[in-house]
DNA sequence: AAGAAATATCAATATCTGTTCATATGTAAA
DNA sequence: TTTACATATGAACAGATATTGATATTTCTT
């Protein structure tokens, strides 16, 4: 018989989604967060979540090579997580829009709520 | 002479950061951000994203294996993505809280935003 | 132009990770 | 208990990925 009660979902902007997302548009959601998903890369963003910083300056800051770095920062740029500015000889980096640190602090209040995780 | 102007973060509730997050969450939070960056992962959490599902249905659902389907959940739910609750023989899995729904809403908005991608 | 400073790219490697197949565990009906 | 169904686990392999060290490119200074 087993009856499952469906659960009423809480009022949210963003859901219920529009729509049934595509095949590609996973793939590219899944790739993005793939590229939270590494420590060094993390930092990085971190790093210039809330102001810009320059390429050493990161670099320095997280205690990693800049060759390092710079090929972080090239992935994190195509896929617009952050955006560079060129200032004469160094290159500025910062989070891509306001949405990018909205979903990185969020996860950091999830992962900070309770957790045990290595289990 | 190079002078780079700050730029003001925009008003959010999660930020700026409280504090700059340790090694240890900066581990955990990438390793969570990591679990969303697997295409077939994130499928199943989408599945069970607004309603709860069985892992059968899940794995007919997402064209999966149960046992692919089952290895994917166990990990999901360690890092408390989402949970299951037992009804008689089937397992019911959803997303853990609407924080996580929020956070793949988030970033299938987005990804949706504009895009390239592959360069 | 030559040299220095900052960043970007290339090639190679050591490590990690998703998937499969087989099997085990748990649950309910006969 | 035996049978069937749903889910979970274990071992192993193929493919992906982060890191390094050397080198190239870009930009400014002298």
């Amino acid at each position: 018989m087993a009856l499952i009660k469906p659960k009423p979902v809480p009022i949210c902007e963003t859901l219920p989604l529009k729509h049934k997302p595509t095949e590609a548009e996973i793939f590219v959601v899944a790739e993005t967060f793939k590229l939270l998903g590494d420590p060094t890369r993390l930092k990085i963003l971190l790093a210039c979540l809330e102001k810009p910083m320059a390429v050493g300056d990161i670099a320095q800051s997280i205690d990693a090579s800049q060759s390092l770095v710079s090929h972080h920062l090239r992935l994190l740029r195509a896929a617009r997580l952050v955006k560079g500015t060129r200032q004469s000889k160094q290159v500025y980096y910062e989070a891509d829009d306001h949405h990018i640190r909205h979903i990185v602090s969020d996860m950091i209040a999830h992962a900070g709520e309770n957790d045990a995780d290595t289990e």
